[in-house]
DNA sequence: TTGTACGCGTTATCAT
DNA sequence: ATGATAACGCGTACAA
């Protein structure tokens, strides 16, 4: 059923029922309450595509996430949740892109076809094709994460580089002289992965500052790989007595590798990271860990969108925030050693 | 830019760049070629809304979640995510409705306002609104999960009912006499979840088969509420040994529980469930049990709705699985108590 | 209140 | 065989 035969059910024009559905010319009472009843009886909704192609939006936007096939993250996850949770609220649908750096079909699709009134983009790149290619359609888009350019575009993101400064500082602080930066992949990494370049970077900063020996190790999202890792790390720097990681899914994996290697946790060894705060907390050992307030970040990104597409002359605008380490069950004192 | 655009700088009119791009009618290979070279210089896609009120379909289709307030399991993720994975094989979008069983904005907007061609349905209660609705509206659709009159619709679906029988089983040959079913919510159980119930049918006819002492309770989906709810069976049931349960969420708290109990996994006490794989494996000890092939699900399931959509009249098409169980960690034979 | 042009891609029909 | 023209789908909003 379309307008037309609610008009004709009603016995008016589709430009009256129109006008009825949106208040935007008066209509009499009558008529209105006719039109209404007709429209609830039959269930009518108005065809989406035709709305969109006669207004030029589509009350729809995008979410670009991480190609589905590697599993997402646990903070991840949590900007999907609180994304499409804001959407709902403010009455938009939700597209849902995997797209890696990568030409991709589906996002292709979804901005050159006009799908979308805005995007959401996840995991940038500090050189990023999709940014590039947004800006040159022109279409409204907030990112979660930046590039290197980051006063080009509207972004919010977590200060990985002062995080990963403070776990150093936190661990140093316990006395810790040796410690390792477990990042996230090597590929990710070498694509220009921007919280791992500011990672590595808050972390080379404040080992030197506190006079540290600081190694960095790259690890794949998963728990295997994170045991595998710490496997290595341990082999090649025994006197390794702590980890800082931005890699909340090998953690894990980096448990067991201490475990096997009789390292306990905190007793013997220190781990703290950037982490969201549900993964933290179940644990075993709770992680002390920065907690990536995803809602909030999900939600002021939406914010930032709904502004950019409501006027997208107006200035971009950035949120930055470094959460505080919650202390947990994985950090304590370095155990005094033996010099060799 | 749109067709004319394109039309007019390549010197023709908008039906030959039309055909050039369907193919539908011959093109010759000069203007096709000149065409082609202004299309790609200027990223010209088709406006999908254009397209989508001509041909009457939208190359969309809809995945119904839980609310995304409340997080998804990981057999939930995994469906998500292989959902999203096939839909990108077939160059189709993925529209995300979270909607409870209640009338829902998103649901209603998505399917009543023809944005999508088909949906995909996750946890459908046994009687479902929103299948009425699909039926009503003569939208194709397919369950991951079915309702209690699975004739009438298309779906895949886990075989709890076959898989909690067969975990009391395995309980059952290794001597546990006190054997619990940890289900999920009490909410979602007296909504008419089928897993729930169904659960419960197999776990009360493994039971009595076996002449064993069966108690069930439920438990939200988190860490936190299976920690309380293993406390209180414990406390209610002190002859308890086994667990057989279907809230992979809940189960870092029930070992914490265990734990603090000082019923150590397995020796002195068994849990056997259904899960995803990867949370099975990385959980600590790694959970014995059946697991969900959420991939071939989720790819069953988007076959199923592609013939729905290319041809609504064909028969409805059912796949029930029953994974066996893997034999992991948490398994043991029941420890000879003193009788008291 | 109503008639109607518009947005844009597709395709049937007519012309070459 | 190929290109051009116009109608169509449907909701919106201006002119009448």
């Amino acid at each position: 059923m379309n307008i037309g035969e609610i008009a004709r059910r009603s016995g008016v024009s589709r430009s009256t029922v129109s006008y009825a559905l949106s208040g935007k010319r008066p209509v009499s009472e009558g008529t209105r309450r006719r039109i209404q009843a007709v429209i609830d009886e039959l269930g009518y909704q108005p065809n989406a595509a035709a709305r969109a192609l006669k207004e030029g939006r589509t009350r729809t936007i995008a979410l670009v996430i991480p190609p589905a096939s590697q599993r997402l993250t646990d903070v991840q996850l949590g900007f999907v949740a609180s994304i499409v949770d804001a959407a709902a609220r403010a009455d938009l649908d939700v597209l849902l892109s995997p797209s890696g750096g990568e030409h991709d079909r589906s996002f292709e699709r979804v901005v050159s076809g006009r799908r979308v009134d805005g995007v959401i983009l996840m995991e940038i790149r500090l050189d990023d094709d999709r940014v590039a290619r947004l800006g040159q359609i022109g279409l409204p888009f907030v990112g979660i994460g930046r590039t290197a350019r980051p006063e080009s575009m509207s972004w919010v993101d977590i200060d990985y580089e002062t995080l990963i400064a403070r776990c150093v500082h936190h661990l140093a602080d316990l006395g810790h002289r040796q410690v390792a930066l477990v990042d996230r992949s090597a590929e990710l990494a070498a694509a220009g992965y921007g919280p791992s370049h500011r990672a590595q970077a808050g972390f080379t900063r404040a080992a030197a500052e506190r006079g540290l020996t600081g190694v960095r190790a790259c690890c794949a999202d998963d728990a295997a790989a994170g045991l595998t890792c710490v496997e290595r790390l341990l082999a090649a720097h025994p006197g390794l007595t702590a980890i800082a990681t931005i890699n909340e899914a090998a953690i894990p994996g980096m448990y067991r590798a201490l475990a096997e290697a009789g390292r306990k946790v905190p007793a013997d060894f220190s781990i703290a990271g950037v982490s969201a705060r549900h993964w933290a907390e179940n644990l075993h050992p709770p992680l002390t860990a920065a907690d990536v307030p995803a809602d909030e970040l999900g939600a002021r990104a939406m914010e930032l969108l709904l502004q950019r597409i409501a006027d997208p002359g107006i200035p971009h605008r950035h949120l930055l925030v470094a959460p505080p380490i919650s202390l947990r069950g994985t950090t304590g004192p370095a155990r005094v050693r033996e010099s060799s």
